[in-house]
DNA sequence: GTAGTTCGGTTGTCCGGACATACGGATTGA
DNA sequence: TCAATCCGTATGTCCGGACAACCGAACTAC
């Protein structure tokens, strides 16, 4: 005799606020990925379909749907067609963010530091201006930054901004990151466009970073844009490879 | 006198074909990404709305709107409450996707060549199976191979996949790339987890890439997974940095 | 002149229904 | 025994409508 095979989701206390200002579909999802998380629905199961989940909640199916539709593209839920929905087995964790090296090392409890070496404005360098899309001639702010953890340098952050989007004080730049500062500011970010690379440490790297000259070091450059398509930084990093690696998780996008 | 303010999206020759079996709402988003990519919608340009848009296409509203979802979602538009829906400026291209190193040379008009140095199968060391969450003493296809671009060696490719999973002939690894075989046996990639970093290299590292000991070299690690979360694939990559670099855009998720 | 308010327009959310399509298993046939 | 077919079921697509929330600009009142 095959065993009941009930709707996983029955159990769970699914319920949803309509007093809430939260958008019902956004509270659905948020149970449901909660879930997932707390290992509740496990790995494989396949939820219950969505015309009877929707008159369970007293829900309609788009709605149901839409809250699905977010956790899939999340990567936690795979649909297939005639089948059902069911829970990823791997663990995704991140699906890669557009990610602040400071909020990334808090986040791992490395506790930052950051000592500011530059801070002031100059006139756009020829690849400056083309990065940021600003006239060659026009002033930028000049950014430099010595990245710490356990008093150890870790990595060496070089930028440039457009000159009159943000006030930048050496204080806050060392008790936070740039980004944070940015988004403080009522800075959309949306994009940016990343290359990851290395090369052999110079004579000057070698000694900001305590390595010896010619070690290999990892190297990024990175333009941001806002939401309105501006340039808002641009920045060359330059890390310690045996200190600092870049790891995240890709989704496929069908 | 203000000036006609006209919806640029009258101009374009928008229709969909009722009697394609391509949803409806794919070939708006197409033909839209297609206006933008041609520049025919330029840069901020503002989309009129989507009620209007609906009726002029003898679409519905819900279908219209998730053709632009669609396009926001691979960060081409912005929406913006109370304002519109605008093309955004930034030139986005790729939003990082579960890349194969030998589809982005090909598509690079690099006209890539592999060279296959082994194709056996051993038993999985500790790491391997770790990483691919198979038996420690089991049966793993083991694959090493060397990436050429202009007869030069750019990449040594070392990869792991679980046994039973797909037949690897060399003469196919050296005519196309893994994930293109891997797709062709039916096996659908979901997600992957990355690791980018850099070493100095070591003298057999050097020798197969033409450095010398101790260049720098840009590695990865990648274990890729399916839509069931098996993991199919292992691989620690290494790189000639002066040849490659990893060059991806992001997207903020809201 | 300036600050607060109103108002039109746009996207955000949600509903209930309908038909199409694909997958998997059961049934049927050779 | 094995293959082809049928069918139930689940998701995929699409419709037409409704109200809410929000933004910006014009307007009004001070």
């Amino acid at each position: 005799m095959p065993k009941p095979e009930v709707d996983p989701t029955v159990q769970l206390e699914l319920g949803v606020d309509r007093g809430s200002p939260v958008p019902l579909y956004f509270q659905l999802s948020q149970q449901l990925e909660s879930a997932i998380e707390r290992g509740v629905l496990t790995p494989g199961t396949l939820l219950g379909n969505e015309i009877e989940l929707a008159a369970r909640l007293g829900l309609s199916r788009p709605t149901v749907r839409q809250a699905i539709q977010s956790l899939v593209d999340k990567g936690l839920l795979v649909r297939r067609r005639g089948v059902g929905t069911q829970v990823v087995h791997s663990q995704v964790k991140r699906p890669l963010e557009l990610s602040s090296l400071y909020d990334d090392l808090e986040a791992a409890g490395q506790r930052p530091a950051t000592r500011v070496l530059v801070n002031t404005v100059v006139t756009a360098s020829a690849d400056v201006a083309a990065a940021l899309a600003v006239a060659e001639d026009s002033e930028v702010h000049r950014l430099e930054r010595l990245r710490l953890t356990h008093g150890e340098p870790m990595a060496y952050l070089c930028n440039y901004l457009p000159s009159g989007l943000l006030d930048l004080d050496t204080g806050q730049l060392e008790a936070t990151g740039l980004y944070r500062l940015m988004r403080a500011a009522g800075i959309t970010l949306h994009s940016a466009r990343q290359t990851i690379g290395a090369r052999a440490a110079t004579a000057a790297e070698a000694e900001r970073l305590g390595e010896r000259t010619g070690a290999p070091l990892l190297t990024m450059q990175r333009v941001t844009f806002d939401d309105t398509g501006r340039a808002v930084e641009f920045g060359t990093h330059t890390y310690r490879p045996d200190r600092y690696s870049f790891e995240f998780q890709l989704l496929v996008r069908s």
